[in-house]
DNA sequence: GGCCTGTAGATTGTATACGGTTTGGTTCGG
DNA sequence: CCGAACCAAACCGTATACAATCTACAGGCC
């Protein structure tokens, strides 16, 4: 009807569509999802739509109540930890694997996406706004660019699907708190363990930080769910 | 058109038989799956079948080559490894967990399997086919019994995930191999320590315990990918 | 006045239909 | 005899249509 390129299918479309979203908070937490809605705003019909909320089930980002619809995921406290632990768990692996694994191009790319932050961040405490986008997408892109050195495929997407989880609630702390100035420390002790090559610790930093957001985010709004 | 009962859905329907149907290795690794020919023989439309597929594909038990239909995953060696190691890292988590939260009904309900995979596994040897498939579903459900003790929904369905990965692997190795003879001992002493609580020791031997299966499966058939 | 019931609208679940791409075989040319 | 191109059948991707269920509101009964 409207798409000729194929490259990338309808599904595809409408799943990182609502995926973006619901990272980024558009559709918050409990928002009830209408196929028929979200079909006409892409100009598709229901089945790719269909499609892209049942993989976002499967992911844990969307829940299906039984001839009531999809809604955006809700999560409690107790979740939010839960999966911050297991996000901790599979990060400090793929840390470790990453770090034993680098080459200079790889140290001097992580870098160059802590200066790009670090720019975009300034901007964003100023109240820009699509720097403070920006930013997130920079983080998203160090942490997934880490563990994507590790090689492991399965656990690169497994790591992927676990941090997506948590990704709303981060975005929530980042407008509410002060991970703005608290991340880019963290970032950098990371990004030096890692240029010396101390797996280990490089696995470690990257558990305490994921903790440590979890805590703070916890501090900052202890009922979500 | 047939089903009036609306309590398990088409697609759930649809989606546990292919799902069983992979584990228990009918359709073996690399096997395509058509979606008519799965339709007919369900009784249902291709569309709840697609929805089955892609749930499948998002939990990695089959890919997707564009154009050209669904097919079972066939895991390389590497990958075996990849996944086998995340599996030890969270049942160990999870055994942990479950270990400190342990009721004496656990116990009671862990042995009682344990009991019943000696009585099955004893026929198995004898030839009976019946008894063996009862006996992976025990096994099956003496590991999801032990997670689920954890209470932590999120890293069980992780961990789900990720062991039915490798169900059709272990499944191998228990026609090929000996893991009917090397399984049982194992299985008791995590038992024991987890009557004793002793939380971490219980940890450390679930991870072992994935960690042998492995290495014993990829002995046996070394290339599989 | 509050609660239950019945009906209308909306929304999901499923089936069918159609267009496009891939695949395999056959035929023509070298 | 072998290889490449073409044609037909099969299959996937998407849209549309229909059936079943749920929600909400209005009306009547206790």
């Amino acid at each position: 009807m409207q798409l000729q390129r194929s490259v990338p299918s309808l599904p595809e479309v409408v799943y990182s569509h609502l995926r973006d979203r619901i990272l980024d908070g558009t559709y918050a937490a409990g928002v009830p999802l209408r196929q028929e809605e979200i079909a006409k705003s892409l100009n598709v019909s229901r089945v790719p739509v269909r499609e892209a909320l049942t993989r976002l089930e499967s992911e844990g980002l969307v829940v299906l109540r039984p001839r009531r619809g999809y809604a955006v995921v809700a999560l409690s406290a107790d979740e939010i930890r839960d999966i911050a632990d297991i996000c901790e768990r599979l990060e400090a692996l793929a840390a470790i694997e990453a770090t034993r694994r680098r080459t200079p191009a790889d140290v001097s790319a992580l870098e160059a996406i802590l200066n790009e932050m670090d720019r975009l961040g300034a901007l964003g405490r100023g109240g820009d706004q699509a720097a403070l986008a920006a930013w997130v997408a920079q983080h998203r892109a160090f942490h997934t660019r880490l563990f994507a050195i590790s090689g492991r495929k399965s656990l690169c997407r497994l790591l992927s699907q676990t941090r997506d989880q948590l990704e709303p609630y981060i975005r929530i702390e980042l407008n509410l708190g002060d991970y703005l100035a608290q991340a880019p420390a963290e970032h950098r002790r990371i990004l030096d363990q890692f240029r010396l090559g101390s797996a280990e610790e490089v696995g470690r930093l990257c558990a305490e930080h994921i903790r440590k957001s979890c805590e703070r985010l916890l501090q900052l709004a202890p009922n979500h769910g």
